[in-house]
DNA sequence: AATAATAATGCAACAGCGTTGCAAATGACA
DNA sequence: TGTCATTTGCAACGCTGTTGCATTATTATT
């Protein structure tokens, strides 16, 4: 696993520290989109803001994380495919769910196209679902059931 | 026009102020989305920063305006449906152009319906789509071909 | 293993966004 | 015209994100 960072780091030639190795572990572990807020959280007490804020852009700019658009604030998810510098390509869903907030890639979920008005061109595509996640509608089915 | 705006705030509860009539004012007269950052540009001299957060929030409350996922920021436009307090809806396509900077309603372009894993339930849909608008996409091209 | 070159970090400071509390001003309506 | 609820302006604050600069760490090279 250790390994894996240090791999993946190499990969987008970016030198191994101690924030960037931590910061990318923390996406694995969380699995979901997360905010700088997120991310300070867990790790201010061993690395300042401002790292993290620009580990965060460097991550995307190499094309390791991808920008999640949210209704608050901009939230961060792993590049599952494989992106470069020159080649971020996501065009899956995203889903927050109200309920519990977190907000996820459905990767395998693509965005359909749309057919824009005569002239114009599209190049990025953002599609935010919200509502309840699997588990958040079971467990509320279950409240309401219970009264 | 005076009337319409009056009319407008009346019929969603609201008290004529100042302020509420030049935020419904610039919202028509611009015809596209705007930031905070816009209003205030335009209203700052005769308004308060605050007062204009506030008429915003009011505006988003009572159904005038949507907000309007946008990759940097929050953006608002008014609701050509009709909308209340308790039923917003809004499914249709959100276009920002790269170059000029606008975001646009894309009105009659409605989110097309996705197929989400068992047990997720939507209850809002939020579709930005970036790119060049007609306007851009021509100008550009008529940039190139002078090359 | 030591070094030099380059890149990343921490700190301080700053600008912008958005909110809150409170006193003063204003709009709606009798 | 006066009353009352609502709205406004002001001051202050916290959070987000950025920049410049001196220090420190990583990498490649010898």
């Amino acid at each position: 696993m250790e390994q894996t960072i240090n791999d993946t780091l190499r990969e987008h030639n970016l030198r191994s520290t101690g924030c960037r190795e931590e910061v990318l572990q923390t996406f694995l572990a969380r699995a979901t989109a997360l905010s700088h807020g997120d991310l300070e959280g867990d790790l201010k007490d061993r690395f300042d803001r401002v790292t993290i804020y620009r580990t965060l852009k460097t991550f995307l700019e190499k094309g390791i994380i991808h920008k999640v658009l949210d209704d608050e604030g901009a939230r961060y998810a792993l590049c599952r495919e494989h992106c470069t510098e020159d080649d971020h390509h996501h065009d899956h869903v995203h889903f927050k769910c109200n309920e519990c907030g977190q907000t996820n890639c459905l990767e395998n979920l693509h965005v359909p196209a749309v057919q824009l008005p005569t002239g114009y061109r599209a190049q990025e595509t953002n599609l935010l679902i919200q509502g309840l996640c699997a588990d958040c509608a079971k467990s509320l089915d279950g409240r309401a059931r219970a009264f």
